[in-house]
DNA sequence: TAGGCCATCTGGTCCT
DNA sequence: AGGACCAGATGGCCTA
């Protein structure tokens, strides 16, 4: 949440083409500096003058490509960062389907998989003991900051940190 | 200041 | 060919 999440697509799209643009002006530079009309016909003759138009051709072309290259891999970011936007927001989303979690606490995207982990075996646990009367009853055992009991030796490792850690 | 987390860029791979 | 997905690299922000 630090760079952009927060920023509009047009803030986040700018300041993600800083580089990009110096590519560009490098580029640009490149064919603005070159002059075609740079040397002139009675100095050289007419071989090298085809053979300048073909390397004009060449690099001018080389330049397009160039820029063709760099508009695709902007697009290809852009689509990637919308991407990710989506990915974080079904994070955000998965978080708040947790429940005793308070809104407003700040969870990895690693703690809230961890977390939606323990919250479907605790509910698959539920169904297993047919304790559905129980569904509305707080467990005892899911309590932030998230004190599991029963929980198997690799669950316990993995989620050690949040106990009172992640807040 | 080190470490964790995140957003972004980038190149590669796979799929349509 | 173009888009989606993925993983590695990088840099910024935040916290202990």
């Amino acid at each position: 949440m630090s760079t952009g999440s927060t920023a509009s697509d047009a803030e986040e799209y700018e300041t993600g083409h800083r580089r990009t643009t110096i590519h560009l002006k490098n580029s640009e530079r490149k064919i603005t500096h070159y002059n075609p009309n740079q040397d002139s016909d009675e100095e050289l003759g007419n071989d090298s003058v085809d053979r300048m138009i073909k390397q004009d051709r060449g690099r001018i072309s080389k330049a397009h490509q160039k820029e063709a290259r760099q508009s695709q891999r902007n697009a290809a970011n852009a689509r990637e960062r919308a991407r990710m936007r989506v990915l974080s927001k079904a994070f955000s989303r998965l978080k708040t389907s947790l429940p005793w979690v308070p809104a407003d606490t700040k969870l990895s995207k690693l703690d809230t998989l961890r977390l939606a982990s323990s919250y479907i075996s605790h509910l698959r646990q539920l169904l297993q003991d047919d304790r559905f009367e129980d569904s509305f009853a707080h467990p005892v055992n899911l309590t932030w900051p998230f004190m599991m009991t029963g929980r198997s030796e690799e669950d316990i490792s993995s989620t050690g940190r949040l106990c009172g850690a992640t807040a």
